[in-house]
DNA sequence: ACGCTTGTTGAGAACGGTTGTCAAAGATCG
DNA sequence: CGATCTTTGACAACCGTTCTCAACAAGCGT
């Protein structure tokens, strides 16, 4: 039942403290194997899902539906400002947006709500190396 | 080029017409083989893509990853309440939204700016069915 | 240190939504 | 009607993700 500290997920998190932006489970993998540290795929996706269900990181879905994880600095709800190409990350608290996303729920008679907000965009760098 | 009027896409838009609500592909498909309109799986999700690339229907993507379609009925930009277990859909405007995150996403370098903005719960329905 | 117990791992199979293939069907037009 | 050229549909292929299950190893009591 407690969950044991094992040499893998130690690694998946090392992976995602150093990869810093969104990434998916997949680059995460490739980047594990890439420094030596071997871990198998399922594993990656199961200490990523671990992670999340124990909210230590964000997930988000990439516009192909390819899920991508963050361990973000605040623990407190907020959102995301993503590069598109290269996956940079702002981290985002919209206070208005959430007032707004919980009353427009209610006058609808809807329970338990939940929003999405998340801006995707293209980054500075990104811009400049596609015009070159 | 030019797109032809077939029996088929004809159906997909009926089917659409006829469930009001988000559905995916595959609700769609069964829905029309249900009422006798046979039409192969592969060419309603054509179907879908053509709708949603003339902006004729709004696709978006359920928690599980799997793609929703509506035809709204506003042509505008704008962003759904929608409910988990039914499908039950509200369209939304949100003025303060659509500012606010054009300006975040300025303000951080980015460009080409999109955002998701979508409120899921549970509708009034949908609850009375639960607590039954 | 040494087993025991029990959660964890990993290679590969399975899954589910979606897209690609390509020969047959049919819409459009002269 | 006939030629042309898009569309269709059964099926295979894809791809991210989850499942399976025997081998493995943390953690713990001794
Ligand atoms: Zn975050
Ligand atoms: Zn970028
Ligand atoms: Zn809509
Ligand atoms: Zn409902």
């Amino acid at each position: 039942m407690a969950a044991r500290m094992t040499r893998q997920r130690t690694a998946v998190v090392e992976a995602l403290d150093e990869l810093a932006d969104f990434r998916s489970a997949q680059q995460l993998h490739e980047n594990l194997r890439a420094r030596g540290e071997s871990v198998g795929l399922a594993t990656v996706y199961r200490a990523l899902q671990a992670l999340a269900d124990a909210s230590e990181v964000d997930v988000l879905r990439a516009e192909d539906g390819e899920s991508l994880y963050r361990r973000c600095a605040r623990r407190e709800h907020h959102h995301h400002l993503v590069c598109r190409s290269c996956g940079r990350t702002v981290e985002i608290d919209g206070p208005t947006v959430e007032a707004w996303a919980s009353k427009v729920a209610a006058a609808q008679g809807f329970d338990d709500i939940e929003h999405t907000v998340e801006l995707w965009g293209t980054c500075a760098d990104c811009r400049a190396a596609a015009s070159k």
